[in-house]
DNA sequence: ACTGATAATTGATCCAGGTCAATGCGCGTT
DNA sequence: AACGCGCATTGACCTGGATCAATTATCAGT
């Protein structure tokens, strides 16, 4: 049997079935967390003709950089990917992680270029959907824009809380904080919300949280003495997410 | 001479005016910032009809808060404002500062609900976006659509440039950072990017830029014995804007 | 113009979390 | 199964900025 430590298995499953079968949005199973909610059936149609749809990307993999010019944003399908913003001094911030059905690369359309850069951290797939195409198909679907404008918002609103945890929250309540998001979306896809695997490194979540690695390894050393969680290696459990949700403040 | 410490006389004069004339968007000086961009003329017409114009809040008064019921977005028209988001022990966290032309209140659209709150800094005024009229209009203005979520997208690219300020910046950069902040948007609306007022307390300077009041205040008094500032009260003059630029990383 | 309340500055001290350094572990490669 | 490399953990120590404490300046209201 292979080894599967550095992949979430049942993402990895789902992304072969409908990569292969490349299906259409309303065939779905990422269906209720996309764009084409609320969508009338024929404009359904219209969309799935301009996605482009389901392309992989391994490990460490760029989906885009800061000169790559922009023309979509995306969809992850499958696996998980980060993005980043960084300094001319090489100094970075991990600005998000992204699972299926969330949306990367929306901060560009403003500024039609993106600013940050966006890598898989798995084997992981994405529907493309190119912005200008986007735009003309909302001229006659208006619910096609007001998904889009929700879907902005919703990110929005995710910084908003993340501006609060870089800026007010200790290190203890930044990691619990982050354990529960990850968890809670997790859940929203049909999987566990309890046992999961941290498909980022432990770097990607120190620097997300704005913290040291070491800090970040210290603190789960102690949640696992304290009963919080259970971890080996990137596969964590959440033993006593009640003790945890008192640790978000 | 009357003491005028506490407002930015300019924003303030044109509050006066454009209010009291209830002037219709073309006519307003901050089109060049706005939402009417790249609407033609008889949509103009239409959006001005829904636009509650306008409204005047004095220092300290909220124009929503985390309990107020969503219904619309807000354009600043003159003054200024802060939003903020809370935890239940009382922390906050000053998610950001809003002038003329800058949109408040977008990341309510998704859940269709304040999370923050806001809150005048000087006496201000806002034009008053209700949403769903707004939406409805959308319907038949594409353009309209486009550009809110241009805005969306803004303001989303704006906050990971805070994400990386308040993850990875020292002290002394993040205040560089956000001077100059103030100093180009101050320019974009056509006053000096030199000399402004500092309408917000160094209180939620700090707490903007996840520092202590006490941090600030020292910064404050080195730059100026650095000869990069000149500080009296509110009123600050950028006399080194390159050394300013070197610190922001 | 006076006054009490609030905001800002300044100094002294402390500590959460960063940095530095060493070791250990897991995983992919041959 | 042995090797090597990047990732993770652990320990010792240090420091940037927080906290605590005391003045002093500012401003809104009378």
């Amino acid at each position: 049997m292979a080894q599967l430590n550095n992949v979430t298995p049942l993402f990895k499953d789902l992304a072969k079935v409908e990569h292969e079968h490349n299906i259409a949005c309303k065939e779905c199973s990422l269906y209720r967390l996309c764009l084409p909610l609320g969508l009338h059936s024929n404009d359904l149609v219209q969309l799935d003709k301009i996605i482009k749809r389901s392309q992989s990307y391994s490990r460490g993999q760029a989906l885009f950089s800061s000169d790559t010019p922009f023309k979509s944003i995306f969809v992850v399908r499958s696996g998980s990917f980060k993005t980043t913003v960084q300094a001319s001094d090489g100094r970075e911030q991990v600005t998000g992680f992204y699972f299926p059905g969330e949306f990367i690369g929306m901060d560009a359309i403003y500024e039609q270029a993106y600013k940050s850069s966006a890598k898989a951290l798995e084997s992981s797939s994405v529907c493309e959907l190119p912005f200008e195409k986007l735009q003309e198909f909302g001229a006659t679907m208006p619910q096609l824009q007001v998904q889009m404008m929700s879907r902005l918002s919703k990110e929005l609103s995710g910084d908003k809380t993340l501006m609060f945890l870089l800026g007010k929250k200790t290190a203890e309540e930044k990691l619990a904080t982050f354990l529960l998001s990850l968890s809670r979306r997790f859940q929203d896809r049909g999987f566990s919300a309890r046992d999961f695997q941290l498909t980022m490194s432990r770097g990607d979540i120190a620097n997300h949280l704005g913290l040291a690695v070491e800090t970040v390894s210290r603190l789960f050393t102690r949640f696992q003495d304290e009963g919080l969680i259970s971890l080996q290696g990137k596969a964590i459990s959440l033993t006593d997410q009640d003790k945890l949700k008192q640790l978000c403040g």
